[in-house]
DNA sequence: AAGTTATGTTAGAATATTCGAATAGACGAG
DNA sequence: CTCGTCTATTCGAATATTCTAACATAACTT
C-alpha cells in the first residue's frame, strides 16, 4: 500500500501569484494602471514613491507576467497583462470592505 | 500649493490578504476546506504536513478572519470564512492556467 | 560630445516569514 | 486521577523580502 502523496505544485505556483500581489505598492500599482496605461515617471509621481522602488516593483511585476511594457523613446509604458488579476483584486477588496464594515457593526453594538 | 500625499491605508489592508494568501500551504488549506469542513487531524493527513505548522498556517488565516472554528469534543473544525476567498482563489487558478497554456504555446512553436 | 532625463540594476542592512522541536493545554476514556 | 489524543503556542535558526543609496544604461537635447 503506497501512501497517497499530495502534490503542491500547482499550489507552489499560485502562491507566486499571491506573493505578487502581497505588497501595497504593488497592489496600488496594479490599481492604477487599471484605467490605462502609464510610464514610470508617471506612476512614481502618482504613487509618492522613490523611482528606484518603483522600478524594483515593476521589474517583478513583469517578471511574473503581471504587467507587460511598451517603449517610447526613453519612456516605458506599464499595462495590466491580464485583466483577472485587477478582478482578482476586486473581490479580495471586497472581502476587505465586508471585513471593515463587520468591525464597525461591532464597535457600534458595544459603544450602546 | 500643498503637495497631494497618496493614502496607502486601504493597499496596506488589502495586502495582508494576499500575503494570506502567499503561501502554498494556506492555499491548499483553503482548497481542502471548500467542500466543507474538516478538522485539524483531517487536514494534517490530507495535505501532509505536520501538525504544528498546519495549526500554525490555521492560526493566521483565522486570524486574518479567512476560516472560522468550531469546537466538537477534542476536535477542532475549520471552514472557509468567506466564500468570495475562495472565488478570489479560483480567478487566480484561471490566470495560472492561462500562464502556463501560453508556455506550452511557446515551447511547441519552439521546436517545430 | 556633453549634459539631462528616464529607467534599470546591484549591494547590503533591516525586517518579516517560515519551519521543526519542544512544550503546554484541553478533553475524553478508563 | 492518569493516560492518550487532539490542538495551540513558543523559541530560534534559516530563509526571503524590502528599502535606500549608489551606480549603470539608454535616449533625447543642444
Amino acid at each position: 500500500m503506497i501512501k497517497k502523496e499530495f502534490d503542491m505544485t500547482i499550489y507552489n505556483l499560485q502562491a507566486e501569484i499571491s506573493k505578487t500581489l502581497a505588497h501595497p505598492l504593488r497592489i496600488a500599482l496594479l490599481h492604477t494602471l487599471k484605467d490605462g496605461e502609464k510610464t514610470v515617471n508617471e506612476l512614481v509621481e502618482i504613487l509618492n514613491a522613490s523611482q528606484s522602488n518603483i522600478s524594483q516593483h515593476l521589474a517583478l511585476m513583469r517578471q511574473r507576467q503581471m504587467v507587460k511594457t511598451r517603449k517610447n523613446g526613453s519612456s516605458v509604458y506599464y499595462r495590466v497583462a491580464n485583466p483577472k488579476i485587477s478582478q482578482a483584486c476586486d473581490i479580495m477588496r471586497e472581502v476587505l470592505m465586508e471585513q471593515l464594515s463587520q468591525k464597525h457593526e461591532i464597535a457600534k453594538n458595544y459603544s450602546q
